[in-house]
DNA sequence: TATTGTTATACTCTATAACTATA
DNA sequence: TATAGTTATAGAGTATAACAATA
């Protein structure tokens, strides 16, 4: 058990407030390239991947279902998604990037740079000790 | 430089993201807690350690210093907050968390088991390892 | 004139509860 | 009855623009 005064914890915790807050500052500021809101650009990245359920979506941002109908009607507004009818459960409605949602995607992911510019300084040698640690850390 | 796509760095990008959201998911619980809103927890612990300018708060928080005067606002009628006048300068407001803030505050650091837990898989050796590669990746 | 904080406004995200259409 | 999505509502955070007090 560590103590949180411990010197070494906290400037490791302090770190990581300072990943986290870099790697928000940089999707918003990506999202904000393209006009997106961050859960715009959230939910739009998921569906890129592939249609989904609008209860599927809300699990993964971990919010109640009732907000995705606004986002994916935003999102519908301007022609990136679209719902698609479920053959299987007329219940259901798929949301569903349009291709010019898949081309914003693409873009967004671009835009996304936090993933090659703080880990270029790293060898390759160091981004495994990095992988590894960070799956332990997170009880991989 | 390191393409996106090489599947280490994309691994490393993607521990890096749940370490995101596992910080962020850990803080809006442990304000929630104390019945308070992530933002207003951010300003109450900026308050705890000085009192501060409303233009400084809104730096800290890259948020529009209009924003603030509602945060503090909140805070006040609270109690955990209140705002004090500038000897030096009578067009500055003070912000300063009062006695419960400042209990609050500590109570509030100490929901914080983000630093804990995780990181008390690591020894002291793996925590230097990862102090030091973080360090790096943030360009210090 | 410039700066500090505030107000007014509009938009988005959020949770809760009630509603509809299906199952 | 139960579930999926929506609507209605209210609260909070956000940016923008205009304002009063002070520098």
């Amino acid at each position: 058990m560590v103590p949180r005064t411990d010197p070494l914890s906290r400037e490791v915790v302090d770190l990581i407030a300072t990943v986290v807050a870099r790697y928000h500052e940089e999707y918003e500021d990506a999202a904000a390239k393209h006009a997106l809101t961050g859960a715009q650009a959230k939910v739009l990245t998921l569906l890129a991947r592939e249609p989904l359920p609008m209860r599927r979506i809300a699990q993964q941002l971990r919010c109640e279902p009732s907000n995705i109908t606004g986002i994916v009607d935003r999102l519908e507004a301007r022609g990136l998604a679209e719902r698609r009818p479920d053959p299987d459960d007329r219940r259901v409605k798929l949301a569903a990037a349009t291709e010019e949602g898949h081309r914003t995607a693409v873009r967004l992911g671009e835009s996304l740079d936090f993933a090659r510019e703080p880990l270029a300084s790293l060898s390759t040698r160091e981004r495994t000790v990095l992988r590894d640690l960070l799956r332990r850390m997170l009880g991989g």
